[in-house]
DNA sequence: GCCCAGGTATAAA
DNA sequence: TTTATACATGGG
């Protein structure tokens, strides 16, 4: 793999498992959509346009941070050795199948704070509508930027009440938001502090927020605080492991239980009659 | 209209 | 400790 830098352009070449529309619209984040081939999202306070061209993938840089400063790298996590995990994760029959049929998912690293809330926004809801709230979240309290809105930092989501998270129409999800806004505002949530926590205890930490149960926790660990090892656990997932792995835990997937997950989800949630006919 | 969505808080058994 | 239910909204 070769990562060169022009202008305001990261062009990798020969980055292993990696494709853009099954990376970015698997369900593990919500602000890219697809115009053609491109995609385009903004977060952390990053906009780019993301294109493939042969082997080469392409993140342009639309907002006036310089691309070189590593954001990109860290979030699509281009260093990390996908072909050992997945070399790995061979091992287990089922994991070939769902590999075999989304080889280019990348477990992605984003910021914590967007991670707590967007996992937040997706307790019992569908993907659409994810993205319509967290589009209207950044419409109405983001930084407007050139190429689009911000997420809105958590001290400014702090200052409002629920009648002003209205236009979100996102029930009662609202006070949740408030609660961990106000807890990472105030200091109560130290989410950087968090992420380096054992597993045990940043999970406890996670869960003292309204609205942030088991599952949320391990959502915003795996993605949003680099703990490849965290595994997120839903029904989905619990009817993938009885029927794909009789029932296994997730402990022999190793370190990289998260990942693992990641392909087992996908391919679950679209060969849905497979994984219930069982 | 109907079922359901990357769940959680709450109460009850 | 496990199980049942309500919860707001809207996509399909």
């Amino acid at each position: 793999m070769e990562i060169n830098y022009r202008d305001n352009t990261m062009i990798v070449d020969g980055l292993p498992a990696f494709d853009a529309a099954q990376t970015l619209d698997c369900g593990q984040c919500f602000q890219f959509t697809a115009e053609g081939a491109i995609w385009k999202g903004i977060t952390g306070g990053h906009g780019a346009l993301i294109r493939q061209e042969d082997s080469m993938l392409v993140v342009e840089e639309v907002t006036p941070n310089p691309v070189s400063d590593g954001f990109w790298r860290r979030y699509l996590d281009l260093d990390r050795d996908y072909e050992g995990i997945m070399a790995e994760l061979m091992h287990f029959e089922p994991m070939r199948r769902c590999m075999a049929y989304a080889p280019g998912i990348r477990v992605l690293r984003q910021p914590s704070w967007e991670t707590l809330l967007a996992f937040i926004i997706s307790q019992n809801n569908n993907v659409p509508r994810i993205k319509g709230i967290i589009r209207r979240l950044c419409e109405a309290f983001g930084r407007p930027t050139a190429f689009g809105w911000d997420f809105p930092r958590p001290d400014v989501l702090a200052a409002l009440n629920e009648e002003d998270l209205a236009i979100l129409r996102c029930g009662w999800r609202a006070a949740y938001i408030l609660d961990a806004s106000r807890k990472v505002a105030s200091g109560a949530l130290p989410l950087e502090e968090i992420a380096v926590l054992p597993l045990k205890e940043a999970r406890e930490a996670l869960q003292t927020v309204k609205g942030v149960g088991p599952k949320v926790a391990e959502c915003v660990l795996l993605y949003g605080m680099g703990r490849m090892e965290a595994f997120p656990m839903d029904v989905w997932m619990k009817r993938a492991m009885q029927v794909l792995f009789d029932g296994r835990p997730s402990t022999i997937f190793g370190e990289y239980a998260g990942i693992a997950q990641q392909y087992i989800f996908h391919y679950c949630r679209t060969h849905p009659h497979e994984v219930k006919a069982g």
